[in-house]
DNA sequence: CTTCCACGGGAACACTGGGGTG
DNA sequence: CACCCCAGTGTTCCCGTGGAAG
């Protein structure tokens, strides 16, 4: 990780002209972060709340500088919880991650930086993923219960119309600023790669059109950064277990699938035992219908039956078809499948379910989990719903 | 225009892991 | 120790709804 972020000057610039009034101890703007991901956003917040923090203790004024990923503190108890023990040094003063009722928190967490004084700096990373506007509201109106001291928010997010859905109240007072994060284009990107090429490799051992792939590569994917990094350095690795002298394209293309693949396999590894249940339902169901050449398309119903034969097979509990619909839409999401919401019309409404990756990989995955040893010859019997 | 089935939002509930108090 | 409080999560229950085939 390089000390010089490139091309994002200016807007380094702007973060810190919104953010030096804290060195003067007056509060700050809000500031709302947007961007896709990997164009910068956390390196820039990051790096301008270090160097503000480093010029506070030259010149004796108080910044405090919180980061929170939104992603893993997701609840308004968990987050007051994790601004206030930021608060605390003494372990057994923490406050416990349940338990407390939330406006103890708050308050406790008023009267902790009201004593500490200075300015507070709280950085929401994926401020979307935030379950509820109640805990940026009263995030947001902490000021006003302040005595001491001062807070100002900056929030990140890689969803455009985030605020649309907002309370209005929270949408003006954090919306005092608002940054946008363009894409790097392609010649950025190579700028950025050639400077982790210096750093990382030796010299002459990669191809002169690797970097311009990779930027290519990841800018037609909007401009993600960090997408083009993995992809320069899985291409590396994969040479260097080749036992290449060089890195070519070759293994810029290798790279490129192993990483889908990589992704595939450790989110199907990590499915809730349900999910890899109705998972393996819809590949069943598919090379079912592969086999007696019916087309592609799988119903919710036909995956709900079959997952109910899986579940009494193995003698475990059955979740209702409700809860079904939301786990294949979840298995949606992550990519793993696509489900298209289709009228069929006299027939009612149902998913378009298709596995978007190979199923062998994935059966595979799902065998190391002892449930489903014993699953491995299941057979649909009969067809299970008239076409 | 009807009809049908699953979609998808919301309420209600059970359960978990922790708190404090008498 | 018994008891109740609290936030959060996963689930079930209930029900209005979309939309094209018939």
């Amino acid at each position: 990780m390089p000390e010089i972020l490139l091309h994002r000057d200016s807007e380094i610039n702007n973060l810190a002209s919104i953010m030096v009034p804290a060195l003067r101890q007056e509060t700050p703007s809000n500031v709302f972060i947007y961007g896709k991901t990997g164009t910068g956003k956390t390196a820039v917040t990051k790096f301008v709340g270090r160097e503000i923090v480093k010029k506070g203790e030259e010149t004796g004024k108080k910044v405090n500088f919180i980061y929170i990923n939104c992603e893993v503190v997701d609840t308004q108890y968990r987050l007051l919880q994790n601004i206030t023990n930021h608060f605390i040094s003494e372990w057994a003063e923490r406050i416990p991650f349940t338990g407390w009722p939330t406006d103890e928190v708050y308050s406790k967490l008023i009267k902790l930086i009201d004593k500490t004084g200075g300015v507070a700096i709280i950085v929401l990373d994926e401020v979307d993923k935030l379950k509820g506007d109640e805990a940026l509201y009263n995030l947001s109106r902490i000021n006003t219960d302040l005595k001491n001291a001062k807070l100002s928010i900056v929030g990140i997010s890689n969803d455009l119309k985030f605020t649309e859905f907002l309370d209005p109240r929270v949408k003006s007072s954090l919306g005092e600023e608002n940054m946008i994060f363009p894409p790097y284009d392609a010649g950025e990107l190579q700028d950025i790669l050639k400077q982790r090429v210096g750093i990382a490799l030796k010299s002459g051992v990669i191809d002169n059109d690797v970097v311009p792939l990779c930027s290519a590569l990841a800018a037609q994917e909007h401009g993600d950064a960090r997408r083009a990094l993995d992809l320069l350095r899985m291409s590396a690795e994969i040479a260097e277990r080749a036992k290449s002298p060089r890195i070519t394209k070759k293994y810029v293309r290798l790279a490129q699938n192993k990483i889908e693949i990589d992704r595939v396999v450790e989110v199907v590894r990590t499915l809730p035992t349900q999910s890899k249940l109705i998972l393996l339902s819809v590949i069943l169901q598919d090379e079912h219908n592969k086999k007696t050449a019916t087309t592609g398309a799988i119903t919710t119903g036909e995956v709900y039956e079959i997952y109910k034969g899986l579940c009494k097979k193995i003698r475990m509990d059955s979740l209702t078809q409700r809860r079904v619909a939301d786990l294949i839409s979840e298995l949606d999401m992550l990519g793993i499948i696509t489900a298209r919401v289709i009228s069929k019309g006299r027939y009612g409404r149902t998913r378009d379910i298709r596995v978007s990756s190979s199923t062998g990989d994935i059966i595979n995955i799902l065998q190391e989990d002892d449930v489903f040893k014993e699953l491995a010859s299941y057979k649909i019997r009969g067809q299970t719903r008239l076409i």
